[in-house]
DNA sequence: TTGTACGCGTTATCAG
DNA sequence: CTGATAACGCGTACAA
């Protein structure tokens, strides 16, 4: 049935007695080739389940139809919720995906574009670590004519479309929740500033703050400069926070990872939620749904970020012009109240 | 620095009025090229950066280096784990990686199957989907000669390598835990029973009421056709076995997912556990340890489960001599004990 | 309307 | 030791 030992056009055309030539046109349904010799040879095609050979499709026209995706982890709800956007219109539009991984490592990340480029993908979909401050190895690519999209993670020192969660606001709103239910003291816990993503958040939440006529305290943020991967980086920012003379009365966390380590360790120190200390985190996982209700959550929309930025990249690969105006798109996140008594709330930003 | 527009052997070939062929050979450290040319060559490629291009390799040599993945979803802490065991071998040894996702619908599969055939993968590493009983689509693939590995979700209908977690062995030990805490009338909610994991688990749970003389009961096991994705499913489950004479004393769950939504519909419900109901479930996430004490869990090895698929892969594809003698490996699986008032206890199967 | 010839970048074979 | 030539499978000028 299906053809492993794929057959070649030229396969088709001793057996047809046409010469490879006729064989390519016709498939293609070019208009220089005869109704019915075109019959003949697509029913044979089909017949003996012909496909042709994406290698020898690429190495005669330049491209090789797959992007790569560079992402921190795939071990990551909102991550893999991008994957799953980005897969959902590349392989209908033809596109191959080649997924790697940085562990937020720069290294890692310089190695795994260096490959990608080997690999001659036709562009790249780009979240950056949380080690990546200097982005010149991108620059010099995007110069070169390879086509970047950035998503979540991104820089200002390059010219191209950006996808982004609307972080700015997502923190504000989230914060003006907590300063609406009356907690004061609210403390950040956050990843490392040199992500976009971080100081976005911070500045939604010092918004917020602002604008309660709150003053900004430097002693209530915390960075985590390993994005709570190492759990000790959130103990540490914990134990500072609830040794301080005005202890926090909320705290405010970024990330799937710092979000559920700080409420392991609010859970572990008997520390109730959210009578003794609210807890509102940025999540993606259905983590916050099986622990109703002690916090709530900024949800980040990945499967629409995804989309967004495939089609954004796919859009530069094919346009057969240079694109002049790039655009940043921030999609809305969704706050999900859980830390009242009234029945969850559901509202978007 | 990087080079994006890259240099061929042609343009070395002329830049150092070589032949092609002589700049291949020097680059591929050939006998027949002397040690003089050599130096030429390889710094001059050095200092331009020549990569190969791995499409024309691919072309040259029949193989794409490139191998295919098909898991249900990679939004699953298990399976992001596999991926990275297999990532982290793939990538060394020259191999790229190729992600798609069935699901759980068994048309995906084949679909994603017959694309990965057409991107002319050198192999594929797969998991099969909730849906699928007929393998007849692999079985052809499989010997016409491409190589496969099963992982997790095996058939026995194929002969090939294979690897996956213990699940018989995890279970048995699960479900003997229970039984020495005292529980006697057991539940298990599970997934398909298409699906290998399913009837490995079954059989462990089995086999440990067995030994502890208690007899089996059709009742008392729940099948989600849909794994859990459908919260309807685990719903169903749990009031038909909540509205029984005899009600289950605890429950043993398969999957994260199921986990995960039993978990919460018992907490929707006010059932405390341990006390109320012992909840014992396969579970990769960070939630049990979120959550401490109230559940315990198994562990699956995914990372490792990942890098034997790969490597067995590997060596398939690189092996001269077809395989005689396949191999099934299974994987120790590891009990996390929390639903007890002593400490944490870890213990390998 | 169909066929011929060439090139994409690489390696392998054979000749010099 | 080095170079010319063919081939992998496809597409496309150009010729017939």
């Amino acid at each position: 049935m299906m053809n492993f030992e794929a057959i070649t056009i030229k396969d088709i055309a001793t057996a047809l007695s046409l010469s490879v030539s006729t064989v390519s046109k016709a498939l293609s349904d070019s208009h220089e080739i005869s109704e019915k010799t075109k019959k003949i040879v697509t029913e044979y095609a089909e017949k003996h389940n012909y496909r042709p050979n994406p290698i020898a499709k690429s190495l005669k026209q330049g491209n090789s139809k797959s992007i790569g995706i560079v992402v921190s982890t795939i071990d990551n709800q909102f991550f893999s919720q991008v994957i799953n956007g980005i897969e959902s219109v590349a392989y209908s539009k033809g596109y191959n995906v080649i997924i790697t991984q940085t562990h937020e490592s720069f290294e890692l990340e310089a190695l795994n574009i260096k490959h990608l480029t080997y690999r001659s993908v036709d562009g790249i979909l780009i979240s950056l670590s949380t080690e990546t401050s200097d982005v010149e190895h991108l620059k010099s690519l995007h110069k070169k004519g390879l086509p970047i999209v950035f998503f979540d993670r991104i820089t200002d020192e390059i010219d191209t479309h950006k996808v982004i969660a609307d972080n700015f606001n997502g923190a504000f709103e989230g914060t003006q929740h907590l300063l609406n239910s009356g907690y004061k003291r609210i403390a950040h816990i956050t990843s490392s500033p040199n992500i976009s993503i971080t100081r976005e958040r911070l500045n939604g939440y010092a918004k917020a703050l602002e604008q309660a006529g709150i003053e900004f305290n430097e002693d209530y943020v915390k960075y985590c400069m390993h994005g709570g991967r190492d759990i000790d980086e959130v103990k540490n920012a914990m134990n500072d926070l609830l040794a301080m003379d005005k202890r926090p009365d909320a705290i405010f966390t970024t990330s799937d990872r710092i979000t559920t380590t700080t409420l392991l360790l609010l859970q572990k120190m008997k520390i109730r939620i959210p009578d003794e200390m609210a807890l509102l985190g940025f999540s993606n996982t259905q983590l916050a749904d099986a622990l109703n209700p002690p916090l709530s959550t900024i949800y980040q929309p990945g499967f629409e970020i995804g989309k967004n930025a495939i089609e954004m990249l796919i859009s530069i690969i094919e346009s057969k012009n240079p694109i002049t105006e790039f655009e940043t798109r921030a999609l809305p996140t969704q706050l999900f109240i859980r830390d009242s008594s009234s029945p969850v709330k559901k509202r978007s930003s």
